[in-house]
DNA sequence: CTGAAAGCGCTTACAG
DNA sequence: CTGAAAGCGCTTACAG
């Protein structure tokens, strides 16, 4: 795999590396005659020349790489983010390079410094708990970086988010507008805020409105089971008009996989809300209503302000907020 | 954003830039003192060095770097290939850089482009129909590429792939056995040679086994219209004993959809059997007959022949073939 | 045990 | 209109 580089070209035309790298740049700005121009870029053509973009970046210390860390591209609703990333990184000529946290701030902190080494302009992370630090040193570095889907509490980092708290308020107020006896929030047992807001939105519409409720909080791992455990648990009591509310869409897909096992209808025999689109809902006996996130807006927003930070960094804790919108369908009764 | 560099190590340590380069890589061999050994690793740390890995692959022509260059990173089944592959990447100290082709060659070619332009070390493709060309360029450069899923005639390629033919002649006398009086297969309307052997391999067991068949081809995108306009007109003909034989998980999510929606039960009215894994049918009201890819020993396989071409570049077309596994459920009766 | 020097493939002020 | 030269941050044979 012998690379040609710059100075093949210079050597072939007759001409100095200087003068190849101003044309195949377009900077001549007239200054380069059409002749040897047109050499060669002819030349360039002829023995298939690529260019280096390590070595161009080395040099002007702008590596047009942008670093993306989600929890797992392989669940549906990072994948989904990653992809629209994908498209307007694309747009700016950034290339992407992908990491899964797994929830893990060891692997998170591996990724950061691996992205970091190889020299990225940028990152956009949905950061993990105990990840402070690292991001910490990040910011003190001046290294432009974007949270999306989530944030740190005290971590002054631009971030794109939506408004959890208030529409996990408006979910419950939706609910309670419907008479439930109860309604049983299935959320998780973790400390990252945008999933607290959402458990704190769910709170405190519930006390003020009353209704009984209850609350089966699974670890980030293997929650099938302990969804699956828990709603068992709570539907056993004696039969009261109940909605489910999954604060995420495998929390939801891991629940309603439940209820199909055990023919529980929905939303005859239990209502159902959910967090995040998935498409495994199109295949549920009944549409879901669900909470979408405007995930193409997110990130194009994201890769605008990381783009900014890049050429112009300024310190900023900046949070976008997306309002997240109901979409009501036929699984709430 | 200010680098340290290794010259600023050895400038606070005293000693040269070629001392600090060896202990930092762990390349002493008893050639250095513990001394000055422990003051470099002291001051690396301390003044918080970041090594600079596009320098030294610039130097070493090895970037440590792959390509990923799937069809949409959006879609459940190379996500999942994709979270497979990054994992085995990492294991061997590779970065990855993701890209989608949405089945476009100009895309494709362009991704092809920008990865080697950023000097991956190597890149695993999924190739889209009519890359042929670019992809004859990257051999000839003996660049290291290894296909996966797919494949292209004539391309002598690595790859990955599963037995595609087989399975499928495999499935459809599944369903002979079941003694159905049509059978349905729903598949792409494309060139491209694996979803092609799909359906050469459910033309021949037709064809033997004599029973009345159809086929219903959609192009590549909105396929979502085209397969419920298919099963639609298919299904208005006096009711038969039928099974529909989906050749991907995203065909099987907008059929089983239209089944749903249309409540037409699966298997009472209709039998239904699906390539690929998708989460999605764990919400399907019946378990899904499916056929499962071994994406995770597949992804392994890959990155290993492509560490292999990297290390020790080899022209070669050999094809690992790997066998898809039919898993029989409750949707075939 | 350690350092000076060349060089990877580029860009870019500077000089002519 | 064009080129010589320095330098980005590394590695590595070579010399001592």
């Amino acid at each position: 795999m012998k690379r040609v580089s710059i100075k093949d070209i210079a050597r072939i035309a007759g001409v100095s590396v200087a003068t190849v790298s101003y044309v195949l740049n377009k900077k001549e700005g007239n200054r380069i005659s059409e002749a040897t121009k047109e050499k060669i870029l002819e030349v360039a053509e002829t023995i298939n020349y690529t260019p280096n973009k390590m070595a161009k970046s080395l040099k002007t210390s702008k590596s047009r790489l942008i670093g993306l860390i989600l929890a797992d591209i392989s669940n549906d609703f990072y994948s989904t983010i990653a992809r629209n990333i994908e498209n307007e990184a694309m747009k700016l000529g950034y290339t992407l390079l992908i990491g899964s946290s797994d929830e893990n701030p060891e692997k998170f902190k591996k990724l950061i410094e691996l992205f970091s080494e190889q020299q990225v302009d940028g990152m956009i992370v949905a950061p993990v708990v105990h990840s402070e630090t690292i991001l910490e040193k990040l910011i003190k570095e001046e290294y432009p970086v974007v949270t999306i889907d989530r944030y740190l509490n005290n971590l002054d980092i631009p971030g794109i988010m939506i408004n959890n708290r208030e529409i996990s308020e408006q979910i419950c107020e939706f609910l309670v507008s419907k008479n439930f006896e109860e309604i049983i929030y299935i959320g998780y047992d973790t400390e990252l805020p945008h999933l607290l807001d959402r458990e704190k939105g769910f709170d405190k519409c519930m006390t003020s409105s009353g209704i009984p409720c209850e609350k089966i909080l699974v670890g980030l791992e293997n929650i099938t089971l302990e969804v699956q455990n828990g709603i068992e648990k709570v539907i056993k009591t004696r039969s009261r008009k109940r909605a489910l509310y999954f604060s995420s869409n495998k929390l939801a897909v891991a629940g309603l996989g439940y209820l199909i096992k055990h023919s529980i209808n929905v939303p005859n025999d239990i209502s159902v809300i959910a967090f995040d689109e998935t498409e495994a809902y199109t295949l549920f006996q009944t549409e879901i209503t669900y909470v979408k996130q405007p995930l193409e807006e997110m990130a194009a927003e994201a890769v605008k302000i990381l783009d900014n930070q890049i050429n112009n960094y300024i310190p900023s804790g900046k949070k976008v907020i997306f309002p997240a919108k109901l979409i009501e369908k036929k699984s709430v009764q």
